[in-house]
DNA sequence: CAGTGGTCTAGACCACTTC
DNA sequence: AAGTGGTCTAGACCACTGA
């Protein structure tokens, strides 16, 4: 039983492990198979496909990572009964936003301050310490149009060598991606109108409706950033996908 | 070399592909190992840890699926240079949402209208056949507080069973999710005014600013749905996170 | 207490890719 | 041509847990 052919008609090119795969997810994904349904234990997966268990058993580990199946010892494994409610946000590099939509990008420091923390950005940044941070202000511009208004603390015990930068070249974000490996990250978004002092930077009215994205990222050291982007009116559309095991990106969570 | 103890100082409890497993993302996440830097091959792996080669290749397997290392053929395995530029979405029922917030919900049907699909529909269904459809307007309340404006498309084609549904009881949305697996999703998201009928409804001004969440869902017979969800002003925060393999989340997407 | 999943081994052959 | 990853096998022991 070593070396099957793999030269049958419809299995093209494809292994073993990720037929079966495929096959289960089809039957669950097409209602086959419906929610709460128990599905073939190992032994029986194995002999419907003649393969070792190994093999079976790491399709199941991945179908029950992904959540589409749920696993219970002594049990059986069940077609999951919670929708994934869960989709995977695409949060690009805003020079490489602005240079998808065919625009020049550029970038402007507007104002870049070294404190000690309030109150304010102790809230912000979830940290009780009262710690030295900067305060960073700029803006993206796509063409000569202001495309994104960005505040910016960052945590200075965390990142020191953040003093030392000017940031009048190179954005913060671009940077800090560069310098501090983050390990944890919090988005939440929002609609909210334009502050005035947005609206200005922005060249909008005040409270036209703008999309918030306010992101923390930590690392092992703690606290490294906050950051509030704020996108001027409709012009700016956040895309997410949910897509089940395998079919266009390579893993739902990747790149 | 079977059987090990198991029971070494730190090895808590915990599977020895998972210690593996954590020890590389920890150095990665760290910057000890940075990116683009090759990783020690299998065979290294395998002696470092005294383990057979399946334990450190499924380790390695699931660290590429999550994008963090990339692995190539003869040249190795190399710690990703692109950050995982994207966060997981949590999309909650509307039910769970109001209830999460402690308040009592409710549905309410606005409109419930069967067509012919116009151009415009179809340009929101992504398709360019004629077909009937169902459109919906319904609104989700918190308490007696308007929580979401809903309005809806749905392809009759791919769901008969809609029409027999009034949707006087169960939103539409929840529904659909009990009928039909759907395979893919798409959502947009941005901000914008609430429109004159919105506003009517949402009980609030023109103009305010509302989160707008778009979603496309597709199954094997075609597109199911279009929903439209709009949200009253800054009420509404969505969440995303970004987390390594295996912290909080059940599944970061997946893996 | 017996069925099921969770993990692991010590091999093996193969495909691909760079050297 | 040789190194590397990709896949698969035929076992094994163990942990958990529901019948």
């Amino acid at each position: 039983m070593t070396g099957r052919v793999m030269t049958r008609k419809g299995s093209a090119n494809v292994s073993l492990h990720r037929r079966i795969l495929n096959d289960i997810q089809r039957k669950i994904l097409s209602g086959e198979w419906e929610p709460g349904r128990r599905i073939p234990v190992e032994h029986e997966l194995v002999q419907q496909y003649g393969c070792s268990r190994m093999t079976v058993s790491k399709v199941l580990t991945q179908l029950a990572q992904a959540g589409i199946i749920e696993r219970r010892r002594k049990a059986g494994s069940f077609v999951s009964r919670l929708h994934s409610q869960s989709a995977v946000l695409s949060i690009p590099d805003i020079k490489a936003e602005v240079s998808a939509l065919g625009q020049p990008y550029s970038f402007q420091l507007l104002q870049r301050v070294r404190r000690r923390s309030t109150r304010e950005d102790r809230a912000l940044l979830a940290t009780q310490d009262s710690i030295p941070v900067l305060e960073i202000q700029c803006q993206h511009l796509a063409g000569a149009q202001p495309f994104c208004f960005e505040y910016r603390l960052i945590n200075v015990h965390a990142v020191p060598e953040a003093v030392e930068q000017d940031f009048s070249q190179l954005a913060p974000g671009a940077w800090l991606l560069r310098q501090v490996p983050w390990i944890h990250a919090d988005h939440r978004i929002r609609s909210a109108g334009a502050t005035p002092e947005a609206a200005r930077i922005l060249k909008i009215m005040p409270r036209t409706p703008c999309l918030i994205v306010e992101r923390l990222t930590r690392a092992a050291k703690g606290t490294v950033t906050f950051v509030r982007l704020t996108y001027p009116g409709t012009m700016h559309e956040l895309v997410a996908s949910f897509t089940p095991l395998g079919a266009g990106s390579p893993s739902p969570p990747s790149v």
